[in-house]
Formats: structure tokens, sequence, C-alpha cells
DNA sequence: GTTGAATTTGAGTATACACTCTATTTTGGT
DNA sequence: ACCAAAATAGAGTGTATACTCAAATTCAAC
């Protein structure tokens, strides 16, 4: 006798609406609270009191205050992406304007994405090894983008240059960290006119 | 009747040479605690193991952790100074060349460097502006450079064009903080032919 | 309505942290 | 040698943290 089963994704589980929702919840409270009293002061309780949820749901939910952490930065990223698909469509100038957006949409998380990266430097390599994969999928993108606009430019060189170009904007980024009134924005344009 | 005494420093307290070589023990500890291990890993235990010493000795010495970590930052932030001449008479090039020296001679001081601009910037207004100023100072000094090089560049244009140079520095430096195996050196002359 | 699983609770655990306090020892000038 | 101040030890305090667990409750499919 053959058994029908719905095909379902790999760890799908049954799931009640209550807890959907709850999920949803804690989400809103986690990025609220990260963009309110950054890292800091998002601390277990505070994210639980403002989701008007005990810590065992929480972890019902979650497996750690990391994850829903995670999951919030990687949507805010999402966010802005103009390529979320991946299709190989986007300019350099359209990753600029998308560096720029998530800057100035979503300070309090692009302050904590730079914290987060620097203090995970020697410290916890898992974290830093995120951080470099994250790095450097996104210098591919760079790189692919000019070489779309540039066909004769070599891979090495396009990537070299994407390098720079990031780093140029990762430093800039890094200044208006320390002092918001910096015109991060044209300065990235600059940036992107005489590396991009 | 009047009476003379003599003068001293404000705070100045009568001191016993262990006292002296303890806070110097403790310095060095937190120094190389942040390099190793960020701000996270430099907790008072740490330190205080480290330097040889129990908790109530780092007490009779400093008043709060926060002091001696500020103490730490503030020597990286004058050591990272390119330039001690300061003659004016040093060319784009010759500042990258300083910047790449003082990376691969002090990769520590400038692990802290970053470090502590980072975190000390939402908390601590004081350090943040020292960083800022230094940041200034830098930036005029590559500025100065660029016009010397090319006269007709006006002051303006030499200002944002520094920025970004600098930002680009900072930004592969910050990239090499995260991956040592990173090759800062020609990246960074990169940025400066394509930048400079 | 029954039932098994998902969800929720809330008290509780373990741990790490910066910092304090008092008794004791060491120092260095006299 | 004496002594007052400086330095030190080390146990202890208070607080905040992330996370656990067994029991109670709610859900939704049948």
């Amino acid at each position: 006798m053959i058994k029908f089963v719905a095909r379902v994704e790999e760890d799908q589980v049954a799931r009640y609406q209550a807890g959907i929702k709850t999920e949803a919840k804690i989400v809103a409270a986690t990025r609220e609270l990260l963009a309110e009293s950054g890292l800091e002061g998002t601390t277990l309780k505070a994210i639980c009191d403002r989701a008007g949820v005990r810590a065992g749901s929480f972890y019902n939910l979650f497996s750690s205050k990391e994850e829903v952490i995670l999951r919030v930065g990687r949507e805010a990223i999402e966010a802005v992406d103009p390529d979320p698909r991946g299709e190989g469509r986007d300019t350099v100038d359209d990753l600029v304007e998308a560096y720029i957006a998530f800057l100035t949409e979503q300070p309090a998380l692009a302050r904590i994405y730079v914290q987060v990266a620097i203090s995970s430097g020697s410290v916890d390599t898992t974290t830093a090894q995120r951080f470099l994969r994250h790095h450097e999928r996104r210098v591919e993108r760079f790189a692919d983008a000019m070489r779309r606009a540039q066909p004769d430019l070599g891979a090495k060189e396009a990537t070299a240059k994407a390098e720079v170009l990031l780093g140029a904007l990762d430093g800039l980024a890094f200044r208006w960290v320390l002092d918001l009134s910096f015109d991060f924005r044209s300065h990235a344009r600059l940036a992107a006119e005489r590396c991009g």
C-alpha cells in the first residue's frame, strides 16, 4: 500500500495561529528596541515585556536571543536590496543607493551592525566568519555590477575595485557613526564616482 | 602672615613605587586584552588576572573599569597620528604609506582605536569628540597634501576628496581587522591611486 | 466533545559582572 | 625603630543577565 504524504518544507512544524502572532510580536518588539535603545538596551526581559510575553514563550519560538536579533538585522538589509531575487540586474549605483538607504533608514541598526562586526573580531570566530561571508557576497555583487557596466574589466581587477569602493563606503559609514551630522550621502556618491 | 606652599599638580598624592608599578601593569593588561579579545573580553576579572592583582588593588588606583579603558583608548588615538614631524611637506603617498606602516607595526593599537571609537560613540561624548578632532586633523593633512600636488583644486573639493580617501583607508583597515589575511597594503595603494 | 500537540506561564537556575569593605601588609620618610 | 599613609588581599554584595522546566492552558483537527 502506498502512503501519500503532503510535501512539506524540511523542518516545517504544525503551528497554531497564536504562535505565529506571538512570533511576529516578538520580532516587532526586538526591532523597536534595537532602534530605540541599541544592542545594550535590547535584553530578553525588555523584549518579552514589550511583546507582552513570558520568557518561556520566547524560548518556545526562538532558541536564543541572538537568533531574533540576527533575523531583524537580516530583514533590514533585505528590505533595501535592489535585486532581492539575485537576477543580476542591479547596477553599481543601485547598490550604492541601497547602502545609503540602509544607513539613513535604519541608523540604529547600521550602528549595531558596525559594532557587532568590530567586537566579534577575535572573540567569536563564528560571528566574525558570518560577517566575512556577508562582506564577500557584497564584494562579489559590486564586482559583478562593475563588469556588467564595463565588460572588458578582468575578474581580479573588478574584485579589487569593488573592495576599495566598499571599503570607502564602510569607512564613511564609520565616520558617520561617530558624527551623525556628517553628510554620508554625498560623500558616498563621490566615492562611487571615483571608485565605481 | 603669608604662607608659602610648594606648587603642586591639582590632585597630586604621595605615592609609593609599588602603586606606580601596579598601575602600569594594569594599563598594560587592559591594552593587551582590548587588542586580543575586544571590549567584551576585557572584564575586570580578566584585567586583574593578567595584571596579577586583586580587585581591591584595582579600585585603589582606578575609580572604575571605564576609566582605564578610556585611558588606553586615548593613548591609542595619540599613537595613530601618522606624522610626528608635521612639516607640511608630505605627499599623499607619504601619508598613505604612514597609514600602512602604522597598521602593520601597531596592529593591536589599530584594533583598539577602532573598537573604542565605535563603542564610545553613544556612551561617552568626550571620547567620541576626541576621535572626531583627530580624524579632522588627518583629513586636513590629506587635503593639504592634495592641494600641494594639484594647486588648482578648491579647498572644499580637496576636503571632500580627502574624506573619501581616508574613508576608504579606514574601511579597508576595518576589513583587515576582521580578516588579517586581507592584503591591506595593496588595496590601500589602489585606493590612493583612484581617490588620491 | 475528545484528544494530542502547540502554546503559555512564572517561578527558578546558573552565572557573570562591576564594585565594596575591612583587615592586613608594605612602604619610605624621619 | 617608628609610624602614618599607601597598597593589597580576598571574601562578599548586589544586580542583571540569558535561559530552563514542569505544569497548566489553549488550540484546532477529527
